[in-house]
DNA sequence: CTTAGGG
DNA sequence: CCCTAAG
């Protein structure tokens, strides 16, 4: 408090917490638990330190009667019904969302107890959390029995202070984390990292051991006033937290927190270390569930990014909680939370390893499905199997992490994953062609992620990428599967049309999922029928990287040009359907109009070809472009001749070659099959020669 | 569906 | 390559 009470040597003033604490409930604090905390947490060093300093305070100066009143009365007083947070540190709790959370709550229990033994015996609750509060103090915030947060603090290693950290504390909190970064929808979750918060206060400069000297010096600071210093500082994300701790929480905080006072050093005359009775885990067990819903619900009212990081905490808590009891309970907060509130939690959660994990997960997923569906060798099937891929991926990675607690963040990141590189695609296609991006794509999965999405539409395909990363329920859907056969809008914004919401003519679909599939084969790395090429792209790609830079081009291959060019011989120019079925039908990826293209390429280069005869600066410059081989090169040029691609464009340089077409000139459009070649015309003389 | 042609 | 219009 800000009182300033003297505080009793700490040194005699060690001071049962327990006893001061002794709380209708087992839960017990250990010092220890404590002192880890602070560690983690520069503000809560300061609390904590303070907070040392009170418990030796209040025993030294009083020592027993502190206790006794803080017992009696304060325990009695405060509301024991309440539910208890059931708080275990971790050491390394801090990195999480949570840890934040639990280190308000632990500050306010602090406060509170501090509170208590102090002067806030006698003083009415109400008071007390003013005081203690400060900052955010005063209201007389509601309690919510949500709040309660459980932590688990695993051995406190502390250093500095050499406690036995062995022990487990339960602090039992009734903190929600959720209710406080709730209460700032701008910071994410992360940014209350309990780092980030010693930034805000002022107190993270102390160092533990800073403080553990001044408390050997006797100073006092009051757990309310370290509590209070966030004002000071402005952090109102802090004040917020204190307030949302409220007077309600505190007080249950206080009465059913049971400190064990471990710390050899400061509280060497007394250290129950209590573990928590089996009762006492058991009422956690019910009130958590309880909590979680109310989490659940307030997260949705609020923001989704809360539930994110409520979601994310959640998650991560899992993963750190030892015990099991705790897991159950976080298990079905979680999984009430439920995949659509996930997405947002994307953004704000640090995609960092979970992300990571997902995507990896995801891969391989694809990397393997794919394979299976792609066999199928034609083309427009491939659009099917491209899709029926997605589908499958999203079983696979689904299976794959049922495990648990990642299960329903995996899954979404993964349905994430997946959707976004398509959704980038949609995004950039949305983009071209107007359409709403949000109402194309099906997921609808929250008006938030929606609200993100335009945004995204109206800044950046980079944009988009995350927002894939956001939504995470939706890829499942077929929409997202249809956004494969954007990948390829990303690299060229140029096909707005193919816009998947659109009813696109069934033809250009088809064309884009066969690209689409085409393209995801490379992606994937499935093994295309005839990809020699396609695999080329395919292995480097990560997934993201995929679509940005992917391309369906697939590079002709002097093999396929040979190809196209017999084919054209023999089909001459324009039968392109023909030639295809003839000459590329083990390739599924060249269509007809990609050979026609592709012809009309080669015109181009054979006429720079002659050109170059006829000019050598221009020779330099086709070759460039140009690797093309010189017998290819004139082959394509005799057929130009023979067949004039343009129909209208007549093969004017053809002069020069041996060429007996002679005839071009007058020949205004030789009809291929009217055009004769000299072979041809040579054959027809020697049949007629020969009849 | 195939071609032709523009982008 | 993509897309579209035209047979």
């Amino acid at each position: 408090m800000e009182n300033g009470r003297p505080v009793l040597g700490l040194e005699d003033g060690t001071i049962d917490v327990e006893r001061l604490l002794v709380e209708p409930q087992d839960g017990h604090v250990s010092m220890d638990s404590v002192m880890c905390f602070n560690k983690k947490i520069p503000k809560n060093t300061m609390e904590m330190v303070d907070v040392s300093c009170r418990f030796g305070a209040s025993g030294t100066g009083s020592a027993k009667e502190g206790e006794d009143i803080l017992n009696g009365e304060v325990l009695d007083a405060m509301p024991s019904e309440v539910d208890v947070g059931y708080l275990r540190l971790h050491d390394e709790f801090c990195s999480m969302g949570d840890e934040y959370l639990l280190g308000v709550q632990f500050a306010e229990s602090i406060t509170n107890l501090d509170y208590g033994s102090t002067e806030a015996l006698q003083a009415p609750f109400p008071d007390s959390q003013m005081q203690v509060s400060g900052a955010g103090s005063g209201s007389g915030s509601t309690c919510k029995s949500d709040r309660f947060r459980k932590m688990e603090v695993l051995d406190c290693k502390n250093n500095q202070f050499n406690y036995g950290c062995s022990e487990l504390s339960d602090i039992p909190s009734y903190h929600e984390c959720e209710m406080l970064i709730g209460e700032e929808p701008s910071i994410s979750p992360r940014s209350f990292s309990l780092q980030n918060i010693g930034k805000f206060h002022n107190s993270s400069s102390y160092s533990f051991e800073d403080i553990l000297s001044d408390e050997n010096n006797g100073r006092q600071s009051a757990l309310g006033e370290m509590f209070c210093s966030p004002k000071t500082e402005n952090s109102n994300e802090f004040e917020l937290a204190v307030q949302d701790g409220e007077t309600c929480q505190r007080q249950e905080t206080l009465a059913t927190t049971p400190v064990q006072a471990n710390c050899t050093d400061i509280l060497p005359t007394q250290k129950r270390s209590r573990k928590p009775t089996q009762r006492y885990i058991d009422e956690l067990a019910d009130p958590f569930s309880t909590n979680s819903k109310k989490r659940r619900e307030v997260s949705s009212s609020t923001l989704k990014v809360k539930d994110k990081s409520l979601r994310v905490k959640d998650h991560k808590k899992c993963h750190m909680g030892t015990r099991a009891i705790r897991l159950p309970a976080e298990e079905s907060s979680v999984m009430a939370i439920q995949v659509p509130f996930a997405s947002l939690a994307h953004n704000e959660c640090p995609k960092d390893h979970l992300n990571s994990k997902v995507e990896c997960v995801n891969i391989g997923n694809l990397m393997t499905n794919p394979k299976g569906k792609r066999s199928a060798p034609e083309n427009q099937k491939k659009r099917d199997e491209s899709i029926t891929a997605v589908y499958l991926k999203k079983d696979d990675y689904v299976t794959s992490h049922k495990k648990g607690d990642d299960y329903v963040t995996s899954r979404k990141k993964r349905d994430d994953f997946v959707t976004n590189r398509k959704k980038g695609d949609d995004y950039v296609t949305s983009r071209k062609k107007g359409d709403d991006y949000v109402t194309s794509r099906k997921k609808g999965d929250d008006f938030v992620i929606a609200a993100a999405n335009l945004k995204k539409r109206d800044d950046h395909a980079i944009e988009a990428s995350q927002k894939k990363k956001n939504d995470c329920t939706g890829a499942a859907t077929p929409a997202a599967n249809l956004k494969k056969r954007e990948d390829r809008a990303i690299e060229a914004c140029q096909k707005k049309k193919n816009d998947f919401t659109d009813a696109t003519t069934p033809k250009k679909r088809d064309k884009h999922l066969k690209h689409a599939s085409g393209n995801k084969r490379d992606d994937c790395d499935t093994s295309a029928l005839h990809e020699k090429k396609s695999e080329n792209s395919l292995t480097d790609e990560s997934p993201e990287e995929v679509s940005a830079f992917r391309k369906h081009h697939r590079l002709w291959t002097i093999a396929e040009v040979r190809k196209l060019i017999d084919g054209v011989s023999q089909y001459g120019v324009g039968r392109w359907s023909r030639i295809k079925k003839l000459f590329f039908a083990t390739s599924a990826h060249r269509t007809s109009v990609d050979l026609k293209d592709k012809w009309r390429n080669l015109l181009k280069a054979s006429g720079g070809i002659q050109e170059q005869g006829n000019q050598q600066g221009e020779k330099k410059r086709n070759m460039a472009w140009r690797p093309l081989p010189k017998s290819i090169l004139r082959r394509v040029c005799e057929l130009s001749a023979m067949y004039p691609y343009p129909k209208g464009q007549r093969p004017k340089k053809i002069t020069d070659n041996n060429n007996n077409n002679n005839y071009n000139s007058y020949n205004e459009s030789p009809d291929r099959s009217t055009d004769i070649t000299l072979s041809d015309y040579r054959r027809i003389l020697r049949s007629v020669d020969d009849n």
